[in-house]
DNA sequence: GTCTATACGTTGATAGAC
DNA sequence: GTCTATCAACGTATAGAC
């Protein structure tokens, strides 16, 4: 018989990433949480110690990922935008609640781990200097904006992505191959 | 007998333009920014309606003035972006707030109006196709971007600016004049 | 203009029954 | 695993004295 969707932890998480995207951690209670799913807020609180605790479940991915990917950078530049990108691509919708409301990284107390980590692409993208980081963060920044204004079209992952990626090279400064 | 800061309301605006930027709109409560002042809650309750009304006094200068920049575009692309930095420059503190906590724009219900600005500016600036936005993302997209994570560097108006825009421009695929 | 006091809702979180 | 009941803490907001 197969399972589909039994496992309430994995459905309170798919439902708490979609809340969090579209309104933001505070502003996400766990009642609401809770509601969705046709369970009680106390009965949240037997699969997560608390809401931070959920919040973390969500970003652990995005996190071991990203640093798999700073671990072993690709070296063209090309080729890091990319993987910049699809990292972000896949996953958006945690990408999207942290954009919503900041503030969380603070709860989360990644924030200087998250500093250190742009920091080290930047300077492998574009140099140590003041002026190469600033190319660096237009570039990345840009990049990254385009994950977050274009979320809902069906053409991200494709042209919007090649148009994105070429456009961050140029503001690189990188010569065309 | 000059006066300093006797004006409790633009007191009260500083403090809280102050605490939006650093914990977000929602994590600041009243409470604190009466503590800061020296006076207590309900003493604000004179001076705003609501905690909204705070905010609004506090983005409305801004709203005005992308309304006038954008009634008014530069022609030159370089122009535009330039105006564009200097105008987020101008109002980095409340832009700070609202990058730290995204989720007021909705209590602000100018997202509306938000989406309709960006737009007049990112058609004036590369055109109207999908692939020309995604170009305009990415340049004011990095451009804001470098506002944010330079923040607190001296050489911000000067140094970063002038590569900000430079690597912008590129980003748009203009042909260098 | 500013205060104290208070009303009233909501939140995250816990205890203990089933 | 899920429930009901309950908690303390904090939020915005108001009433009325000074």
């Amino acid at each position: 018989m197969p399972r589909l969707t039994t496992d309430t932890r994995a459905q309170a998480q798919r439902v708490a990433a979609e809340l969090f995207a579209t309104r933001g951690y505070e502003q996400t209670s766990l009642s609401e949480i809770a509601g969705r799913l046709g369970i009680s807020k106390a009965a949240l609180y037997y699969h997560f110690r608390s809401k931070g605790d959920l919040l973390r479940s969500l970003v652990e991915p995005f996190v071991t990922d990203i640093e798999a990917l700073s671990a072993d950078l690709p070296a063209e530049p090309r080729a890091t935008l990319e993987a910049f990108f699809d990292l972000c691509y896949r996953h958006r919708a945690i990408l999207l609640g942290i954009v919503r409301d900041v503030a969380v990284l603070n709860e989360l107390k990644i924030v200087d781990w998250i500093i250190a980590w742009r920091t080290r692409i930047d300077v492998a993208l574009a140099g140590p200097t003041t002026a190469d980081r600033v190319r660096a963060v237009v570039a990345l920044g840009g990049l990254q904006d385009t994950l977050i204004l274009f979320a809902d079209d069906p053409e991200l992952a494709t042209t919007i992505r090649a148009e994105a990626v070429d456009a961050a090279l140029r503001a690189l400064g990188v010569p065309p191959a």
